[in-house]
DNA sequence: CGCTAGGTGCAAATGATTTTCACATCAATG
DNA sequence: CATTGATGTGAAAATCATTTGCACCTAGCG
């Protein structure tokens, strides 16, 4: 319950201007420490009172992305989700389908396979995508409202 | 050069009834042996000849992931791009983000790792989605056009 | 303090996918 | 073989997430 960080994270320098939006858009993305859609996060802003423009969280989410400084997946649904990442590596979620909830796992093994790969196929610029999901142990026990599809 | 499979794919049965849409559509599908966005596969079936409207083919599409006879992964655009899947297990590819060749790669390691994570992490019904991608030897050698992005 | 490149927001544009709905077809039946 | 109710089909309209056009701001420098 320390700081709420309501400082402007220095990040801000690294995507171009420092300015409200782009601070308190960094701020929330930062603070939801997971996987976010661009929508979700202007939903949130707009609930804390400080209302920025969806297209603003797009292009502040999308310059992250091409900073290097967040991840990106996407939801079945087709929506992109972004999560912040503090350093340059990067990691791997298992994320559960029914509450959204996610957590890290060691990507470790992951890692020397897609090099294993990059090196035997000749390819260049290997990149990888790995996401993992499933029903987390309290969804699995307490059906929800068991909505699928 | 045999026969040129032109029969209806018993696959059809799994889906629901049998129509000669869904043949053709199921038969061109096949045929791309590789991952094909559905209007790709929708115009390449007018170009046939065999003109199928463009919601059947998505339905069609989307029917066999349902069934489980088809992997779905996305275009970095964000395309869905779908893949017949002959066997219950699935494949893992390497596709190159220049030309679209792709590979298939040795998988087993990833298998194992997943599984060991769901023993692991408690979660049920774990699914995985793993996504090579990077320029292969050709494309790396002559940079084509050169369109990054 | 004034300037200007860079930002911002809204609304309209895109693009892929889905749905709606009237019409055509399948497949079991009489 | 004709009937018929369930399904499937296609064209166009509807969705949805994301992007873009554009007129109006503003950070940050001189």
């Amino acid at each position: 319950m320390a700081r709420t960080r309501q400082r402007t994270p220095n990040e801000v320098a690294l995507i171009g201007r420092h300015t409200q939006q782009r601070s308190v858009v960094l701020a929330a993305f930062i603070r939801a420490d997971g996987f976010v859609g661009a929508q979700a996060l202007h939903s949130q802003l707009a609930a804390d009172g400080t209302p920025v423009g969806l297209s603003t969280v797009y292009r502040t989410l999308t310059r992250l992305a091409d900073a290097g400084r967040a991840d990106l997946v996407r939801d079945p649904g087709g929506e992109r989700l972004f999560r912040y990442r503090p350093g340059p590596d990067h990691r791997h979620y298992l994320i559960c389908t029914e509450c959204g909830l996610n957590r890290p796992v060691d990507s470790g093994p992951i890692e020397d396979w897609a090099d294993g790969i990059a090196q035997d196929s000749g390819f260049a610029h290997v990149r990888h995508t790995v996401e993992l999901s499933g029903v987390c142990p309290d969804c699995g026990r307490a059906p929800a409202t068991a909505e699928r599809r």
